[in-house]
DNA sequence: AACCTTATCAACCGCGGTAGT
DNA sequence: GACTACCGCGGTTGATAAGGT
């Protein structure tokens, strides 16, 4: 491909002379933005050379996903903000981007911040309060999905769960601008269908077609598993029994997968 | 005031998924 | 089907601010 091709594009290039790391400047800052608004989103790979930052698409993407991006909300969390994003770990877990979108205005990446600096401290320390003293676990259980590795290893089964909430939309960002929206246009979100490996292809934004929010579901059968929750709120039936393959090695499925 | 510890958060890193060829 | 390019995600790191001694 041209004259990059010498360095593999998928590399993260940042080790690369010339290629800056670190803060980023005002003066980077206001080139990336002015660079997007002008242009839009086309090829984050290729964007900063044409915008003239010495970074790496990587490092322009998270500076524009994180804290240039328009609508972005700054400082701290509200009460609200708060029980959502309690609420929605332990639903989904570790799933940050698929929490933010509960959050608007906040990123993924503030979210964990928030979760592992205090919550995750505040509800070590409610657990300890009303737990036991068996003496036996010295640690809560690990919330319900160890991110990447829930989604690998237990094929099918996050699957299932809302796509929407599942994954991000990099179709747009990968066309040249003028494309952007006659694709979003297009994009038709079917609420039920399936993809290759037949798993259940629901889109996020048609939370509001289910019959009932998996919150509420979670809150009126506490007893209830994780895909049953997901699942009656669209009115699917569960093919039990689970398959065994799913919960082998997976301590903190387990306690979620009993009937 | 100086030093140490802890908390916070922006940024980096590596990996997996997906689309295109 | 294999390979490449790209994007996005979640875990981790590092700088620094804040608080404590």
């Amino acid at each position: 491909m041209g004259s990059i091709s010498f360095i593999r594009q998928d590399e993260d290039k940042s080790h690369v002379a010339g290629v800056k790391r670190g803060p980023w400047s005002p003066d980077e800052d206001q080139k990336l933005v002015a660079y997007i608004r002008r242009y839009g989103i086309w090829n984050w790979t290729h964007m900063p050379e044409a915008a003239r930052l010495a970074r790496s698409g990587k490092s322009c993407r998270l500076r524009w996903m994180n804290y240039l991006r328009p609508n972005i909300k700054h400082g701290n969390f509200s009460k609200e903000e708060e029980e959502t994003i309690i609420k929605h770990h332990r639903l989904l877990g570790n799933r940050w981007s698929a929490i933010a979108r509960f959050l608007p205005g906040r990123t993924d990446n503030e979210i964990k911040n928030f979760w592992n600096t205090r919550l995750k401290r505040l509800m070590r320390s409610e657990n300890s309060m009303h737990k036991p003293t068996d003496g036996c676990s010295s640690e809560a259980p690990p919330p319900p999905s160890s991110t990447a590795t829930a989604r690998k290893d237990r094929p099918g089964v996050l699957e299932s769960l809302p796509q929407e909430a599942m994954s991000d939309s990099s179709a747009s960002s990968r066309q040249a601008p003028e494309f952007e929206e006659a694709s979003k246009e297009s994009t038709s979100t079917p609420i039920e269908g399936t993809d290759n490996n037949g798993a259940v292809d629901l889109e996020l934004d048609h939370w509001e077609n289910a019959t009932l929010h998996p919150l509420e579901l979670e809150y009126a059968y506490p007893d209830w598993d994780i895909d049953s929750i997901y699942a009656a709120s669209y009115g699917f039936e569960l093919h039990s029994p689970q398959p065994e393959s799913l919960t082998d090695g997976f301590l903190f499925y387990d306690n979620l997968w009993q009937f």
